[in-house]
DNA sequence: CTAATATCAGCAGCACTGATATAC
DNA sequence: CGTATATCAGTGTTGCTGATATTA
């Protein structure tokens, strides 16, 4: 048998244990939890966790350029661009030149790639239902307000750079 | 001159921008946001970020196995041995054989591991700051609760494949 | 025999830095 | 000329799967 997970640390008072987790923890772990499911569940649909990001900000925000979905994401304008040309050549979305700004690519999504994302967000749907399932609407509303609000605290911090 | 961001979307009535972000799109922002920068503040420190995540964890809980620590942070047992391998030839941590159990081994901080880590952790909270500065402490501390409460649903998840 | 542990080995995804070309 | 864009090329980190050994 192995050994108890509770057994290992008798609980010790007035000890460093009895501290709360802090945020960048607590974050990064839920983080990773939910990478870890998504990617097990997006495989069918042939999607990893950072396409699936870029399909469903394409699907709100239509005709974005690769340097504006990589600052709303917080990567590279590199990192994003091998996303997209992956999405690309998968006919997942289309780039065309912006007639008025000759370097600019305009992003939108293909009927194709809109019909996947909407396959895999059902998916998607269903793993934040059983994480969320038990917060009242009001806590739910509550929680992903502050994220917000961390998520532009953030982009601030690394814009200047 | 680069194009705005807002002259890219006229704002359209009855779309689906009008929909709320998912959370676990903006859990995934949160978190790249805070990895990059604390890769960046942990650099002069010689940490990663998931080092410092396994020195943070044993600050509260010492003495946990590999096997312990890979459930805890919903990696693999695999994983998670790399990252401590790297650390305890450096010497943050020391592993023993524990007496009882053969092949488990114990993990614990060394004196010097605790050093480095509480120089880091300065810049964790300083970023922490930055981030939830202006949120009031209830709010703080019911988004840290709700986040708490997500990782036990994803520690269920991850626990039975 | 079964289950849990540790760990060696190889692999793949993803974000990074650096460099180059074009356009405003 | 300076700035923003796109994109080619190379790198490193990090978590993964597979396989093996040991022990309860």
């Amino acid at each position: 048998m192995p050994p108890t997970e509770s057994a290992a640390v008798p609980p010790a008072p007035a000890d460093p244990a009895a501290a709360p987790p802090s945020f960048t923890y607590v974050a990064g772990r839920v983080d990773q939890g939910i990478r870890r499911e998504l990617n097990r569940r997006l495989r069918p649909h042939g999607l990893s966790v950072p396409e699936l990001t870029v399909l469903s900000v394409l699907a709100r925000r239509t005709g974005l350029s690769n340097a504006q979905l990589a600052r709303r994401s917080m990567v590279t304008p590199q990192s994003m661009n091998q996303v997209l040309a992956s999405l690309e050549q998968r006919s997942l979305v289309e780039r065309t030149s912006d007639p008025d700004h000759g370097r600019v690519r305009r992003t939108v999504l293909t009927p194709e790639g809109a019909a996947v994302l909407g396959r895999a967000q059902e998916a998607v749907d269903e793993l934040e239902d059983e994480i969320l399932g038990d917060l009242s609407p009001a806590q739910r509303a509550l929680v992903l307000e502050s994220l917000v609000h961390c998520m532009e605290r953030l982009s601030e911090l690394s814009r200047d750079r």
